[in-house]
RNA sequence: CGCGGGAUGGAGCAGCUUGGUAGCUCGUCGGGCUCAUAACCCGAAGGUCGUAGGUUCAAAUCCUUCUCCCGCAA
């Protein structure tokens, strides 16, 4: 889309502040038709391995010779921030709760591209909890924020279908260049201040609180739906998991089956052309692409084929 | 210096402790059986065992260097 024909303020000042891959159409978007005098961004934190994760904002910004600043805590460190005089700032999957004395700083506000039709899904992972419940439809929030999580006013919301065939990464994806595109057609209004601000209905709001490490195990004594909702909404990252034979084993990708195994949940069913079958509380689901910890993703039937017993029929994964 | 696992024909693994003709489950190719098949039978191709060096009559295997991959924890 060109958006070069709505370009009018050049001279609008705007920092801009998020962290991960999520937020870098976004950043890009900004960058192709506004001046960005600021990025803020999360901390170089140390890696896997002794190495340094960079956050993906940060190399954008770099790449466009753009000011970045890093603060350890913005609750106290803002005042540099609040120093550039920005007239807007927009957040995009920043990491940090934004103080007052920041929001309250632009002439223009401070918004936020929010992952999720709010006030549906407020919070840090809105994007894997949508498919690990079920949802058919989710979207992209354009709000102004507040001192509280995701409560702001709405601006402008638009939502996209929930395919059966999606995963966390896959709806990532479309729902970052979403964001992109949403902010970018709301931006102008934004600006000339003639924008919709439509309060929130907190009687309708859920949560998608950031993920825990028991969000990820699984648990075969919930349905086939369920759990194929799970594994495919923690996809491609951080996954599910369960253990076999005392070690975690990484699922990445299964299905679901028309069959009605008998026999306790969790246990192997069957090993079929392209998984390994496994019981569930209401059916069957096959394990597609499995990790044992320590290796690397592969075939749950090359997994099958790499072990010296055979006869896992009947065992349970735990 | 956070803890740990791994690198062996196209894939996944065994063999390394107690050095001595490289093995398993698949895949691929050819042939057979079959109405047919992802099933079954017979046969074949394909690996200088991650890199570099050392010890030895002899190294996938023992010692050292380096590179890369991954799980956990942060």
């Amino acid at each position: 889309m060109d958006y070069s024909n709505i370009n009018v303020e050049k001279e609008l000042e705007i920092v801009f502040m998020g962290t991960p891959e999520f937020a870098v159409p976004v950043l890009q978007g900004l960058i192709d038709n506004y001046k960005i005098r600021a990025v803020v961004t999360q901390p170089d934190r140390p890696g896997n391995h002794g190495q340094i994760n960079v956050s993906p904002i940060k190399k954008l910004a770099s790449e466009h010779a753009i000011l970045v600043l890093q603060p350890e805590h913005i609750k106290e460190e803002y005042q540099e921030i609040v120093n550039l005089n920005p007239d807007l700032i927009i957040t995009c999957a920043y990491g940090q709760i934004i103080p007052r004395q920041l929001l309250e700083a632009p002439r223009l506000g401070c918004i936020n591209v929010h992952a999720s039709l709010l006030p549906k899904l407020r919070g840090g992972a809105p994007i894997h909890k949508a498919i690990i419940e079920g949802h058919s439809k989710t979207g992209i929030t354009i709000m102004y924020m507040n001192t509280k999580m995701d409560e702001g006013d709405i601006i402008t919301q638009r939502e996209i279908p929930i395919l059966d065939t999606d995963t966390a990464s896959s709806l990532h994806d479309k729902l970052s260049v979403l964001g992109k595109d949403l902010l970018l057609e709301t931006l102008p209004s934004i600006i000339d201040g003639t924008n919709s601000r439509t309060p929130q209905d907190s009687s309708l709001a859920t949560y998608a609180f950031t993920l825990r490490k028991e969000d990820e195990k699984l648990n075969f004594e919930k349905t086939k739906k369920q759990l194929y909702n799970q594994i495919r909404g923690l996809n491609s990252w951080p996954g599910s998991y369960c253990v076999f034979e005392g070690k975690i084993l990484k699922v990445w990708e299964a299905y679901i089956t028309e069959n009605y195994p008998i026999g306790f949940n969790g246990q192997i069913t069957a090993i079929y052309k392209d998984g390994i079958g496994v019981k569930v509380s209401n059916g069957e689901i096959v394990l597609k692409t499995v990790q044992l910890e320590g290796k690397n993703k592969m075939n749950a039937v090359d997994f099958y084929n790499g072990l010296r017993n055979k006869d896992i029929v009947g065992k349970v994964l735990q």
